[in-house]
DNA sequence: GATGAATGAGACTTCATTCAT
DNA sequence: TATGAATGAAGTCTCATTCAT
């Protein structure tokens, strides 16, 4: 527990109305005016806290992006297996944006594309985030549970840009009230990535009896 | 052949110009004035072809966007097979955009985000475009070559979703000077969407001897 | 003759409404807005002939130096002997200061103490100015009309350091309406300057006739 | 000696980090803030001890231009004649500036053209100090040690408006480390208020044989 | 058809100053 | 006494857009 100074109990007071105002309108068609206006404070009070429009649009994600990562980071160790972490890591992934929409909308609409922002210490922290996903994968390939040619920087690419793609439709055309609903089923996602989508013929096979006469044990799924 | 008029060229000059000029600078940051001294005409010209400056913003894609579409309606004809069309689609998109670098950054950074852009006639050929895609994994189900609980927008959007996630990269971080080098090599993104990342164990099996004993000829994985 | 075109017409105009409110009020408690309603035309159209509210300030006294230097060297033209020159120096420097008052104030009571532009075209323009003044002084040494170990440029300080003390005077205690009464009367600067205010004590003597036997002509004071 | 209050502590403390950093960056370029900061209390304190930013400014000065008048009174009464108080004076005035370039800083570059300045009453102290010199002046009149026809509130301006020139530019082109060189010496000043920089041509006739024979009593210089 | 000239609206930002503690 | 917090007022400057030629 941490108990906040009323400074920057204020300070989270603004970034909470400037993400609503950011997502709502976008980063530049908003006014430091409209976030004062939200926060309930002067213009003014806004450069007491940042210096500029800009430093209070970068300071947004970060609370978010170490709360991410924590999550992340504390669910993985719940569970055991690439394949179960993969799926975990999407369904995370989806979860988060979804509980957060103001963060992704941020975060994909207006921070993506703004090369400054890749210059801030909050980017080295996505970075820090998108490595604990590669890890995984690469953890997959060395356990042999991933296909040994697999680049586990192209397959988090893969997965990473179907979500956004995803979840940027969903903020597009306006988030559904309803947030029970999922905006992706985690496991179409998921079995696309393990199995792809080409029908293996030679699972005709498994309609017909076969003897098998195995020479070692390591056999896997049904 | 189109005999372009006069107006006509005038008009296409100043696409050209705005598609440079939002690309470099982003179309916030850009001005009217901008694309006037690129394009070498007044500011007030700009207004005699177009209404405003998010309208100049929209016309931008229209004629990329229908060329890509002939493009890859073209290429397909030439391809047979669902599985390989797929692969030509991957490619083609990933051509595309490389090849049309400032077309890439305002649909991709620009537009992609813009709610209004989703009203505009261009939009509805940017869906057709889609339905093109969708049509061909569609196709590839009926015909038995891809899995039958396949969602076909739900593949689409992997596709699309992880080309853009890449091309994006590409674009945020300066397009290398060398073009003949492709940003994305299409066959990890077909291999994995036709065949996943996991290992399939069962081709072990392959090693041993096996008796196969068919009984009928429509088996599906359970 | 110049005919001038519409555009520096209009410049010209701001100019001069420029030098009257800044003169008026003080170039930091004049707003662009101030200048704008005394010229009759918008806020924008300042900026659209100068760049910023300094470069409209320190656009103004170049003319105004031009001018001055033009009508001194003109004068200067017409007067033989350093003496007489010197007195025609200082006659201009009240003269056209009492002339053009806005000039004088913008320049001796904001100009003259904004190191920014020490480093503008315009101060190179008084530099030369000054040395004008200089030259003149070193004549009036090698000539031998002016003591041989006079400083030129150290006259030249007290000559326009005293006409810029009264000229500062006159203008903050309000320059009077009539301007046909002069500033300073040239003269007791003139004669300071050349005689000293020290009685002579020698003159004494003139009081007697003497008769006086040159025998050669290039004596020097011991 | 005075034992000063905490409180008269405090305010000289405010008065003397107001003297540096108006000097060094201006008045108006100056912020509340700066001045808080350089003293080591809050903005709100400087309020506590000046009503206004603008009162600060006034009060600034008032210290200097006493004890600048004391030193020179006390120094005048060790000094005999008015030949040698001039040139007293003008040593005073220049050393005095040198010494405290934050105090000429202020007077000369912001006070010296502030018209509410006049209206102060360190305004008028400085008044007084103009008296003294103006003082010295007509004693030497009076003592016949100077011209009769002199004017001394003229001659005053000379001397004053020579040395603030020249500290001005000592100024603006930035007091060089060396202190112990004097910006301006002396004796050039004084020798040209006292002699004048014409070449008496008279003076060749010391180097000859003269008769003189007196006529009459009131004979000047021609 | 093209444009030079002008502008209204509004954005970001600064800072002297006050108030409550 | 000292100050942290807050702000009202104002200023510079930008830019899409229009109008008259």
């Amino acid at each position: 527990m941490t108990v906040k100074s009323l400074k920057e109990a204020r300070r989270d007071q603004i970034l909470k109305s400037a993400e609503k105002v950011f997502s709502d309108k976008g980063f530049l068609n908003s006014t430091i005016s409209d976030v004062a206006k939200e926060t309930g404070v002067s213009d003014t009070t806004i450069y007491e806290y940042f210096s500029s429009k800009e430093e209070l649009l970068f300071s947004i994600p970060r609370e978010g992006i170490e709360l991410s990562k924590q999550m992340l980071d504390s669910h993985l160790n719940y569970i055991s297996g690439t394949t179960n972490k993969l799926r975990g890591m999407i369904y995370h992934l989806c979860k988060f944006y979804q509980d957060n929409p103001y963060f992704a909308s941020i975060s994909l609409m207006t921070l993506k594309t703004n090369k400054k922002f890749m210059e801030t210490d909050t980017y080295k922290d996505l970075k820090e985030y998108y490595k604990t996903m590669t890890d995984v994968i690469k953890e997959g390939i060395q356990s042999g549970e991933l296909k040994s040619d697999t680049d586990p920087y192209f397959v988090r690419s893969v997965i990473i840009g179907s979500v956004e793609f995803i979840v940027i439709r969903w903020l597009m055309y306006g988030c559904p009230e309803d947030k029970t609903q999922p905006i992706l089923s985690v496991d179409p996602l998921f079995k696309l990535i393990m199995h792809g989508t080409k029908k293996d013929k030679r699972m005709k096979n498994f309609n017909f009896k076969i003897k098998i006469e195995p020479e070692d044990e390591d056999g896997e799924e049904a």
